[in-house]
DNA sequence: GATGAATGAGGGTTCATTCAT
DNA sequence: TATGAATGAACCCTCATTCAT
């Protein structure tokens, strides 16, 4: 009957909203108090459902959860690099592109879990291998674009291609920019502008002369 | 008599020793697993001794031995800092001295255990406060480093110094760049120039033209 | 429906007869080995249940465990006094009654117990702190009682009210007296009756002459 | 030489003065904190000795140490019995010097050691073992004092003197009496009047009439 | 004999995970 | 499928006792 199959349907979704709202609570809880200091019992009473619901949803516990939340993040993060990748014409476009998703469209959160990842944390030895490998085709796109930049002049080709990639890896993770947004009333758009100054025009004053390697 | 002072010193010094070792045992394990993942089981096994001469050497058991780390390496991080800050005539020869020492001096362990408390991971947030104001002055210090060097033009006024601040911060620590030596087998000393390159003077090449805010 | 109704009132039930359980094995065994000696271990397994179990139905642990059996115990004990003073017409039958509520159905857990909170043993400082001011409306109360014997001629009034009292608490917790009632096979009516007239009558015979104060 | 031999003796004296430090400092802080919230620690830090030290006086260690400190107390106080035994010519005079002994010339220790053997609070079972035999005698000489009394028409024969001899030795560790002593500022002597007034003519006044059994 | 650092068994407690209802 | 009580491994810490100096 058609009510019969209405009702599937809209146990299915059912499902998928309680899903939707347990990877969302875990992620604020996860983002308050790390991985360690987070239960499983803080995550369920948040939610309103019981313990036992959180596994039916992820069998796996914990580092199941979390790990979708790694996974979550990472698939925008690469959508968003893909598309800066396109629309960009030049490296410097595109990777000030990506600054701008991160810092603008993301909330904290992001950086807090891109951080235990890539800072380890004290995550456990067997998450970080399993997430590491899903880091990778993003990192290696970026890479890409930094390349390019070096090969058509953008960039200094004196500077290592992976320090490049890791330091602007590493912009994208600063959460305690939050610190300064709050100290200094630094609009988003006006951090992440001098953010992007910072790293491809260096801090000295145009007139402050030569660098020394 | 001389030999019984003899007897005394000896014993004090056996101690001190095995406290050292204690605390560097600890640094190793802290480093490879994180606060939450380090059991004192593992150190003591690690030490050679049972686990009750960890509580004999620290009492607060735990989170005095992270804590004794912490203090341990903002100590020496003060001096250096104070020595940079008095011996440099330029901001910026001041800021690169402190690159310096950190990236050839100092182990990754360093870094791993600043990155604790400036990240936070999921330290205890009774830990946080507690070593919060010992870096304090620390920041202070640097802070007053790249003020000046806005003040006298070297640096960019228009950038917020506490981002500047941030920035330079997170340049210490960025424990990943071992990856980087490994993989382009690039000298530490090569390390600390293009990273002050980058920070100083961004990572455009220099016909590439201006700056937008 | 009501099945379900039922199922969740079955659970709840099954729920209060283990917390029931977890109480009576606890106080069997707080009333054998004392507080110290007696281990969350041997709770858990005379109760036939894991550890964590006992800390799911009493999440303080230990003491709080041991709180629960005091203030079961004191409650019982409060209305026991409560009824002996509104059904006695004189202070000497409230007493008795009294003596005979603690003797007659009170088993010797309850003078254990009571015993841990007057004599202290070597209760947690924190514990008895918590627990005194439960003791005290009791103790007031019988003070009371005494008082009024004193009044009105029942009790002699040269004797001091607190030593009176006193005297009186510990008789309620002569758990010794079981081995009176075992090496001499006195009936447990019989004992509290010459209990009765020690309190009430000392131990001298009438001819014995007078007293010496 | 004669110096041998005193500085021998000048050790074994030292060391006899030693043993009877420890033992003062322990009853102390057995009777302050119990038997097991007392550490060895603590005894050591207040004798000014080291921990090792208490070992060699008393190489039982705490348990031997809290024997030793019961077997003091018992032998006094088996020597107050005998002593009021012959010196008194009626029972009652008998036992009168025996509460006197214990209420003026002991301290409060004395009774808060005895409590522990009497009601056990949650000493190791084994110790109880081991001092229970100790007491016996003693309460042997009492019982006899108390029978003596009955037969010659001291004390009432109707009542059971296994149950007089428990409430009479009750009578002797009453520590809380002392809150008593503070509370009303009676004198000692006084409260020893009282307490013996009670045991051998009861609470009530003599116009009060007749006891039932 | 005195010392006090080292020992390690043992205790209380937490929390991710399971499973009967 | 949701529930939440039960589980028990694992952890941190204490403290009586030992023993090399």
């Amino acid at each position: 009957m058609g009510s019969e199959m209405g009702r599937q349907r809209l146990k299915e979704r059912l499902r998928e909203v309680r899903t939707e709202l347990i990877l969302n609570v875990a992620e604020e809880v996860f983002e308050e108090r790390g991985y360690h200091e987070t239960t499983m019992d803080e995550i369920a009473a948040r939610c309103g459902v019981a313990k036992g619901t959180l596994y039916q949803h992820f069998p796996g516990g914990k580092d199941e959860l979390i790990t979708a939340l790694f996974e979550r993040h990472l698939e925008q993060f690469a959508r968003a690099v893909a598309q800066a990748q396109s629309a960009a014409s030049t490296a410097r476009g595109g990777l000030r592109r990506i600054l701008e998703y991160v810092y603008l469209e993301r909330s904290g959160l992001h950086a807090r879990l891109l951080q235990l990842l890539t800072y380890g944390g004290d995550l456990r030895q067997a998450l970080k291998e399993r997430l590491g490998p899903r880091l990778e085709p993003i990192s290696a796109a970026i890479r890409a674009m930094i390349e390019q930049g070096q090969r058509n002049g953008e960039f200094r080709d004196t500077l290592s291609t992976d320090l490049l990639l890791q330091t602007f890896m590493h912009l994208l993770l600063f959460n305690k920019y939050q610190s300064v947004l709050e100290r200094e009333q630094l609009s988003a758009e006006s951090l992440v502008a001098q953010v992007a100054q910072i790293f491809f025009d260096g801090i000295a004053s145009e007139t402050s002369g030569e660098e020394r390697i």
